[in-house]
Parts: structure tokens; C-alpha cells; sequence
DNA sequence: TATCCTAAAAGTGTTGACAATATGACATGC
DNA sequence: GCATGTCATATTGTCAACACTTTTAGGATA
């Protein structure tokens, strides 16, 4: 059995990671490094190379001599990531198509069934549904072998993906398309189609984005009143 | 006039870069710390979190309690990379031809301008063309405008594209037929043609891609003999 | 000679203190 | 009243020393 040998570092920067997640520690609010240090029952130098890998993930914003804060959530950077996603998760779907093993596309299916199920049993709930999200775009992501791209997806933006599920608290209110969609993509991948695994995930991801729109105009600004600590 | 107030860990961090993306520290090379820190006249604190940075852009790797080393090129990360690239970049001339401005524009013909008259002057050479690529490509990604894109491509991959040209010293072996797409691409975004500006964009470096693919088979892992210190 | 064990050396992780900079309150002049 | 300058405070940047882990070197044993 090995055991992880991990740094202070490491464990404090997944802590403070899911406390800027879920909106524990809020957007925009100042991070100050004493009073983490203290919280966290560390000293500041580990502390700062938390930070660091925080601000590489873009999940907080430093400047020299004033101090880091974390990001402002906006529909318009929400949008960015979407475009973005939308390009490297299809290519993701395409090359996992032409890529995943066998077992990878049954343990892929056995997923969705999981959530076809659930889907039924909860008429389409909230928090399961979303992670249930996150899960399916992750194995496609990691079934596609590239590594750059797999740290690119589930690395660095995926958190940010999952911190606007949070804290703009939208669960995709269309669970049964988003399933349907995912089920044409995993067959896509089966058949080993990469083309049409690529274009299906492209215009899942599309739909998403659209969606996202459509909710702009009904409820601007979700979290307005957190602006500042 | 703005002077760029920064910070010691910020100042080494673009030194070292420097030496890996040139080759001055080789692939592989383990970076002693104390070392390092005596080199360029600091503290470790500062150079661990410069460091730190490095290993966010995947230059250096990282293990907890043995150390950093310069990460290890080969043909087949390269690939990754240009498949990364190939989205990345084809979606950046897209939005590149749907936003840019008229100056901008401008700017980037007069570029692709120059590049041409200097292709005519030194029957199509190297370091320029090298350079002179990178300062293409920058243009449109930066054209986007989504932040997030520009920080992906210019900011990090971009480094590693850049270590791979100097260190397995590739001139780019077709310098008119690539001046030639970018001439295509920046023509579509002159029009404002994203489409084909995308369609063109990705092509463009399939080609480069393909024409990594034919020279590793005539040239085989070309720096091999820099594995260790 | 090869293998294992042990201890010294080197290197990384962490800490607390010091230096430099920014923030905020207050006073002063217009 | 408003802007500007000054000072005290808080916070960040940097350093040097300490603690722990890994690596290396040497010798003992088979």
C-alpha cells in the first residue's frame, strides 16, 4: 500500500479550494494570510504556495504588496469557459471514441444508467444530477489519453465549472435532455465514431451555453449582494 | 509612466523560464534549490514559489521531499500539444474574426507584410521565421478577447510550443507554404469570415502537426543525448 | 564480488522574525 | 467642504535557521 506523501501545501490548498467552491470563503472577499495561516494551523510560507496554485487555477487574483482576492463570477466568464469547453471537450469526445478500451465504454454506459435511474427515482434532482454531470464529462475527458488536455479540463477549469454550479446554484433545468444527449454521445463513443462524438458533444455543450443565455435575461446577477466581505 | 511594480519571485521566475524554454538548464535537469536560489541571489522562499509557477506551466515537475526536475520533450507530447493547439487556436481565429478591430486588422496584415519581404531577403530563415510565427499566432489569440483562451494558449502552452522549436531546433521546413495559410487565415479575418477563418486556422497547424509526424520518422528523438545533467 | 545495513551528507519542507509596502485615520491648508 | 500630506497600523515580501526526508558513501557480512 502506498501511502501519499503529501506537503502542508497540498492539504490546505484542497481545503481552501473547496471553501472557494462552495462559496465558503465568498467571491471578491480578501484572502488575508495571517488569519488563513492561523485558521489552518500552519505557517505562512506553505500557506502562500497554496495561494500560488490557486491563483494558476484562476481561482484567486493577486497583486504584489496588496494581497490576493478570489474571482468575480460573471456571466460573461462563464460564457468564455463554455467556448472553450466547447472546443476541447470535443475534441476530448472524439479522441476517447477512437481511444477507450472496452471496459472503459461499458463502465461509461453503466454511469448513464445510473443516472437514468435516478433521474426517474428523483424527478430530476439538483445536486446528484449535477455531479452525475461532472462524472460523464469526466471520463470522457481522462478516456481521452491526452494528458495536457486532460489537466487543461479536469484540472484547472473543471473547478471553476463546478464553483458556478455552486454558487450560481443553477441545476441544469433540463436533466432529461441533458441525458438524452449524453446517451448519443456514449453510443457515438461505442460505435468508436470520433467525428460524430465530437459534433454531438460540441452541440451538447452548445445547448448548455444557450441555456445559460436564455437564464441571463430572466435572473441577472444571481449573487450580486456578495460583492465584498 | 506606470512602473511595473513586482516582486523578486516574480523576476526569477522569467530568468529561469528563459533558461529552460532555450535549453541554457536541459531537459531533465534536476533544480537544486539552494543552488538556484545562490545563483540568482535570493532566498529560497521567493524562488520556491517562482518555481511553483514553472510547475503550473508544466515546465518543471515536481515531487514532495525529492525535488523539481525540467520536464522531458518528445515527439509524442508535442502531439498533444498540437492537437490542444488545433482547437484552441481555431477557435481563437473564429472569435478573432468576429471581434477584431479595423486596426487590429490593420496591424496584422502589416505583420504578415513584413514577414514576407524578410522571407524574400533571407530565402526563408529560421530564427526570424520562428519568432515571427509565434508573433502571428499571438495576434489572433489575443484578437479572441476571452481572457481565459489568451491566459491557456499565450501564457502557458505557448512556452512549451516555444521550448520545443528552440531545443529540437525545427525550423519550421515549409516557411512560403506556411506564410501562405497565414495569408488565408488573415485574409477570412479581414472579412470577418469566422468560419472559414476557424476552418483555415485548424488546418494550418494540422499541417504543422503532419509535418512533425514526417520527421520523426527520418529523425528520431534528435536530443536524446541531453537526458541527464 | 555482491548485498545489506548504518551513518553522514545533502536537499526539501516548515517556521518565525525582519524589511518593505500599502492602507486608513487624522490633521492641515486651500 | 474638499483635497493633500503625514503618521500609525496592518499586510505582504523576504530572509535565515530549524526539522524532517531522501540520497549517498562506507563498511560489515555472506
Amino acid at each position: 500500500m502506498q501511502e501519499e506523501t503529501t506537503t502542508l501545501a497540498n492539504k490546505v490548498c484542497e481545503l481552501i479550494l473547496k471553501d472557494i467552491v462552495t462559496g465558503a470563503i465568498g467571491q471578491g472577499q480578501k484572502l488575508n494570510e495571517p488569519e488563513l495561516a492561523r485558521i489552518h494551523g500552519i505557517s505562512r510560507g506553505p500557506l502562500r504556495e497554496a495561494m500560488g496554485r490557486l491563483e494558476a487555477m484562476r481561482l484567486i487574483t493577486r497583486v504584489p504588496n496588496v494581497g490576493a482576492r478570489v474571482v468575480q463570477l460573471s456571466y460573461d466568464v462563464l460564457l468564455e469557459i463554455y467556448q472553450i469547453r466547447e472546443s476541447l471537450e470535443g475534441l476530448a469526445a472524439r479522441l476517447a471514441a477512437e481511444t477507450m478500451t472496452g471496459e472503459e465504454k461499458l463502465s461509461l454506459r453503466a454511469l448513464l444508467t445510473s443516472h437514468h435511474k435516478h433521474l426517474l427515482d428523483t424527478q430530476g434532482q439538483s445536486y446528484f444530477q449535477q455531479e452525475g454531470d461532472v462524472d460523464f464529462h469526466y471520463r470522457i475527458i481522462h478516456g481521452s489519453k491526452n494528458q495536457r488536455l486532460i489537466d487543461m479540463l479536469a484540472g484547472d477549469l473543471y473547478q471553476l465549472v463546478r464553483m458556478y454550479r455552486y454558487q450560481f446554484s443553477w441545476s441544469s433545468n433540463r436533466p432529461q435532455q441533458a441525458l438524452k444527449e449524453h446517451d448519443q454521445i456514449c453510443s457515438a463513443i461505442e460505435e468508436s465514431d470520433g467525428e460524430l462524438a465530437e459534433w454531438l458533444m460540441k452541440r451538447h455543450i452548445n445547448n448548455a451555453r444557450n441555456n445559460i443565455l436564455a437564464s441571463m435575461n430572466h435572473q441577472k446577477h444571481p449573487n450580486l449582494e456578495k460583492y465584498h466581505e
